[in-house]
DNA sequence: CCAGACGTTGTT
DNA sequence: GTCTGG
DNA sequence: CCAGACGTTGTT
DNA sequence: GTCTGG
């Protein structure tokens, strides 16, 4: 899953090396330590138009541009905080957003809840640079038939779990993490469908990325999560206890794990 | 042909 | 808007 | 994932 | 018991 993540742009000088976004747009991005799926934030999204990347504030769950209601809008954007990359091109709902309309989700780390004994304890997975990574994303317009308005919006594409994410939470879900040279062809109008499918179908090596557990929080309270301390390490000494038995764990990803 | 769906995966 | 199911 | 619902009738 | 909504 992914419904919940934090974009801190410090450390993330790579992506302006690498032309993905300038360091003038990269100063433009404000923190945010907590960003709740089903509040719909606007947050920010690299999208390429006339050869040229924009950075963009888009909404959080994707409208598709045929909604009609208001209410119909609402139950689409909470269903669609994040698309399974393997289907995009053939559901109804994505498949105009997956040929035309790709952009690149920036985010520093997100949240995960591993179930040890049937409590929750969370976790925040980031790159072990600590720096802004990008996830394959898709995003949509939609006219509010009633105010005129037009709402903006993106969805986060999701795959397979690598083995790392995959031993912590057994949900089977993550996003789609993409490297420099991948996320400037993913974000290309001219790329072919198939080489988009070959893109997406790549997953991150679980050595660059790192889980550390973090202190309890309640995810439905968005305002006093959306502090920095939300993401501090926080040890809990009985976790070791399920991860020593858990046949997932192997040495080489309980080295990417901290808790 | 028309009506109805259109989608993902989760916490204190 | 466009596909699916009846 | 958990909480809450879970249904019917009638007319040109 | 199982689907729906959040």
């Amino acid at each position: 899953m992914c419904f919940f993540y934090s974009v801190k742009k410090e450390k993330s000088e790579e992506l302006v090396i690498n032309n993905l976004i300038t360091q003038h747009q990269l100063s433009l991005i404000e923190d945010v330590y907590f960003a709740n799926g089903f509040s719909h934030l606007k947050m920010p999204v690299l999208l390429r138009e006339n050869n040229e990347n924009y950075l963009k504030y888009y909404s959080w769950g994707l409208i598709p541009g045929f909604c009609k209601t208001e209410s119909e809008a609402e139950r689409f954007r909470n269903m669609n905080l994040n698309a399974r990359s393997e289907t995009i091109f053939e559901k109804k709902s994505f498949e105009n957003a997956a040929k035309k309309m790709r952009c690149l989700v920036l985010c520093s780390g997100f949240f995960e809840f591993y179930d040890g004994g049937g409590k929750k304890y969370p976790f925040f997975i980031s790159l072990k640079n600590n720096g802004l990574f990008v996830f394959a994303g898709i995003w949509d317009s939609w006219i509010n038939r009633v105010s005129g308005e037009t709402v903006h919006t993106f969805s986060i594409l999701t795959q397979e779990t690598n083995s790392l994410i995959g031993a912590l939470h057994k949900k089977h879900r993550m996003p789609v993490f993409l490297n420099f040279d991948d996320a400037q062809k993913y974000i290309n109008p001219e790329t072919s469908q198939s080489k988009i499918i070959e893109i997406t179908n790549k997953r991150i090596e679980f050595e660059k990325l790192k889980a550390q557990s973090i202190a309890r929080f309640n995810p439905k309270m968005s305002e006093q999560n959306n502090v920095e301390k939300i993401s501090a390490f926080y040890s809990y000494p009985e976790l070791s206890q399920y991860f020593r038995y858990d046949k997932d764990f192997n040495d080489e990803i309980r080295s990417s794990l901290l808790y």
